[in-house]
DNA sequence: CGCCAGGTTGATTTCGCTCAAGCAATGTGG
DNA sequence: CCACATTGCTTGAGCGAAATCAACCTGGCG
């Protein structure tokens, strides 16, 4: 025990900051612009701890009281009605930051976040929050640009659930999950590992799951692809594409 | 003639000012945050001119130059498949900020703008947006804001839309044309000038003008309403309340 | 006056929902 | 280790809400 006070409260700050901010997460968030103090000084006023598959983080309606880093693990943002029917508006994965619209818009949760695998969740509230932003301009420029790109596809996925039938929701449902969830195998093929639910996927795309599950067995059998539980092959990706493509419905 | 060419370049500048920026677009805008001067200087770089009804200002697809202030007017802002269905994802009035979006999510415009009212609106290209928004934060704290609250209505859009039936999403509508267009006459009745037609207002909630045709029919036969060409009495707020509230669709 | 675009109404079709049953995988207690 | 619940997924049959197709108003305008 030869060291210093200062170094072993670098040791803890430095510890919990990896924890708070593992690398793969922190790269693709919008807290990437802070310096590593200022880092280091939001993650010892957060508050931080595991979650587990079924918690829930927030419900529709509560107030919000400042915004959640998702450090690891999978979240489902959703809106339900009494009769227990569900839309999922996001999926969100490590280094997504939760609750940052009704916290900037001033008003409740106007969705639940349930917990769909285990997770490492941290949050700031509302204070520490309000000033880091006053602090740092930079930070409130890549919230910005978030919000921009999550208001296209919001606006794109209206547009879809008006505008498009149910198989091209679907093609186009397995194309995003194929950005984010695929791997490609030695032969060329591209294989899926299906994050959520069928009861999700469909809750995703606005419809119910009995639709999703003839939908994707007709893509099956026109061998655009092979699923089985949560593993999914895409066989014929241009096909896949060419469902999504034209926006002709006849 | 005696004045100098000091108080004669502020008279342009005021002039031109008056016209950019009228005091009630001004106030519910972004803009609002701006000292006189930061105003006066942007101004002098817009490019500003008046729009007739079916000008359009972008299309779909368009690379994204800069923003667009609405000093006067409605833009329709929609998104248009070949058969020509469109889908009326934003209806701007004068205060209203167009393209904001896409220039700060960096892409090209994902909707086009439709004049459907005479309009004035000044552009501002890219780089003085950039330069501004760097300059002073709190108009990039504005725009979060706005984002953040568009955001939350575009979810609630997707929401309505793939779980609430056509009467409830007209009903809606009808509510949401009141908080603005609407008139309360001394007998307490309130009068809609509808500012749209029926094709875009179905375009709106994403369905087809007859259906919207006959779900105006059915609200009328049922007293809820009393509509002809655009001028629409509200004549039971209470029960027209009612038909959006409990999100059940038995 | 006739024309035409926008709006309404009617008849028919269809896509996706509802309701209900069957099935496979997983868990649990005896 | 097996009976059995339980849960999530799939399949089938029937229905219904909204789309489609088509005709017909209506009102503004050259």
């Amino acid at each position: 025990m030869g060291r210093s006070a200062e170094e072993s409260r670098a040791d803890i700050v430095g510890e919990r900051l990896g924890r708070c901010f593992p690398e793969t997460a922190l790269e693709r968030s919008e807290w990437r612009v802070l310096a590593a103090e200022e880092l280091a000084e939001l993650c010892m006023k957060a508050h931080c701890r595991a979650y587990q598959p079924g918690e829930t983080i927030f419900y529709e309606g509560d107030p919000c009281r400042g915004v959640y880093f998702l450090s690891e693990g999978l979240i489902g943002v959703r809106k339900e009605d009494p009769d227990g029917n569900s839309v999922l508006l996001h999926l969100a994965t490590g280094g997504d930051t939760l609750g940052y619209r009704p916290f900037l818009a001033g008003d409740c949760h106007q969705a639940s976040a349930e917990v769909l695998k285990a997770s490492k969740i941290c949050f700031f509230d509302a204070e520490t929050m309000g000033a880091l932003l006053h602090a740092n301009p930079d930070l409130g420029l890549e919230f910005l640009r978030r919000a921009a790109r999550e208001l296209g596809t919001a606006e794109n996925r209206f547009y879809e659930a008006v505008r498009l039938d149910l198989r091209t929701r679907v093609a186009h449902l397995l194309l995003l999950f194929k950005d984010r969830y695929a791997t490609i195998e030695a032969d060329g093929r591209v294989l899926l590992d299906l994050p959520i639910s069928r009861q999700d996927m469909a809750a995703m795309i606005g419809v119910r799951a009995e639709s999703l599950s003839r939908t994707i067995r007709t893509l099956t059998d026109d061998g655009l692809i092979d699923v089985s539980g949560h593993r999914a092959w895409i066989l014929d990706m241009d096909r896949l594409i060419a469902e999504v493509a034209p926006p002709h419905l006849h």
